[in-house]
DNA sequence: TGTACATCAGTGAACGCGCGTTCACTGATGTAC
DNA sequence: TGTACATCAGTGAACGCGCGTTCACTGATGTAC
């Protein structure tokens, strides 16, 4: 009955759909669609909802509302909420790869200096993007959901395995330990300091020490155990 | 109106309910109510609902459900649906700190032999009770939401602790590094390796080597790192 | 030992709510001519 | 350059469902006397 105030408020959506558009458009190039990059603000609802609330504290409705679109319109992107999660998981796989890259940064300045930048980088992706991090490894997800998720994780993964490669080749030809074990004891020591300790978004242990110091002296012995030289 | 059938299906019930209150009888002398030990009964259906679904995949109603009672049922033993997984944790805690105890033994036959049974101790619970595991660790439960969760959780690690302190006291006194750092990375190791890989659950990520393997030969580099002579 | 009574674990019906999902539709966009 | 048309992203109303929670109740148990 109010047809002013409808109109205004339908006025005020498109405006804003328009706008986010506009600034989506100048950010990342991808493709627009007619009224606005849904896809796209969808998955940023979801993380914003899943750093809130966790990753099972989401409903598919909720990312509709978060993005100002009726609960038919994610349909159109996503088949149902397990593959927006999925989504987002890979997401935050490329995010993460990127990381630890930059963190080895090509074993630069030394391979054992880069190593431990790789597990700092870790740390910090966990702590600053607890959204991503839990939708990739706290979700629920199987990890081979589908090709792309799975290949996500596994070039992030990848990284790991470089760093190890790189490190083992400081070591003469006898005493050098499998590079495919060094890079999952690495991950595991990260990814446990991570989920117990380093997390940004709620409630966690508290600690003595700061998860990086911690992570650091963990790689710091595990690292002269191998017979690496300090520093 | 099928006056016969309703009695058949209450009498089926009530004989259901009694005969497992027998045998809840015989196995924990914990106090009998006069329907049933539901409490413990609500407890173990959420276990079996969080192997099956996940922390975050069962409710309150399912729990009822698994009981064998109405919906309202619970509420006469926990406030809602948090204090029962918080309940499910605590528990949880109890028998992670007997299995761990159990793999430390005193220190016996030698305290790095009994270190490593503590690791194993930590996965092979981890892959034997998945919902426990899940509980305690991954169900967003805030870990002093209550004092007695806090002191459950406490208790079992100070059995790491118990573990460092027994392995560093075989060190020279000079070049003892801190116990509580000590099962701190032993911690981390531990839980990044069952998170990632050793879950009796669902379907976790794919090895070259088992998820004990893999923990034995971290922490075997470790105490080498920190000088300990190996066997 | 028997009876009356208080207790309280569990009932079942009811409610409002938000979710997932479907459907025919609308209307802005891009394109063919 | 202008017009007609096809496309398809998003609408909004509708549905059935199961959840959390409440309520007055029931009836088995334990106990006081």
């Amino acid at each position: 009955m109010p047809h002013a105030v409808v109109t205004l408020a339908i006025a005020a959506r498109r405006f804003n759909v328009n706008s986010l558009n506009m600034s989506w458009k100048r950010r990342a190039r991808e493709g627009a669609y007619h009224h606005g990059n849904l896809r796209e603000a969808l998955i940023q609802a979801a993380r914003e909802l899943i750093k809130e609330k966790g990753p099972a504290g989401f409903t598919f409705a909720d990312a509709a509302r978060s993005a100002g679109v009726s609960p038919a319109a994610p349909y159109r992107h996503f088949r149902d909420r397990e593959a927006l999660l999925a989504d987002v998981a890979r997401e935050g796989f490329g995010r993460f790869e990127a990381m630890l890259s930059t963190g080895w940064n090509g074993g630069k300045p030394d391979p054992i200096t880069a190593f431990h930048n790789v597990g700092r980088a870790y740390l910090a992706f966990a702590r600053a993007e607890p959204a991503y991090y839990a939708a990739m490894f706290e979700s629920g997800l199987p990890p081979d959901l589908n090709a792309d998720l799975r290949a996500a994780g596994d070039k992030a993964f990848a990284v790991l395995r470089t760093a190890a490669d790189g490190l083992v080749a400081l070591l003469p030809a006898g005493r050098r330990p499998p590079a495919m074990m060094m890079s999952l004891h690495v991950w595991s020591m990260a990814h446990g300091i991570a989920s117990l300790f380093g997390r940004g978004d709620s409630g966690r242990r508290a600690l003595p020490m700061s998860a990086e110091e911690l992570l650091e002296s963990e790689m710091l012995i595990y690292l002269q155990g191998l017979g690496f030289p300090q520093k």
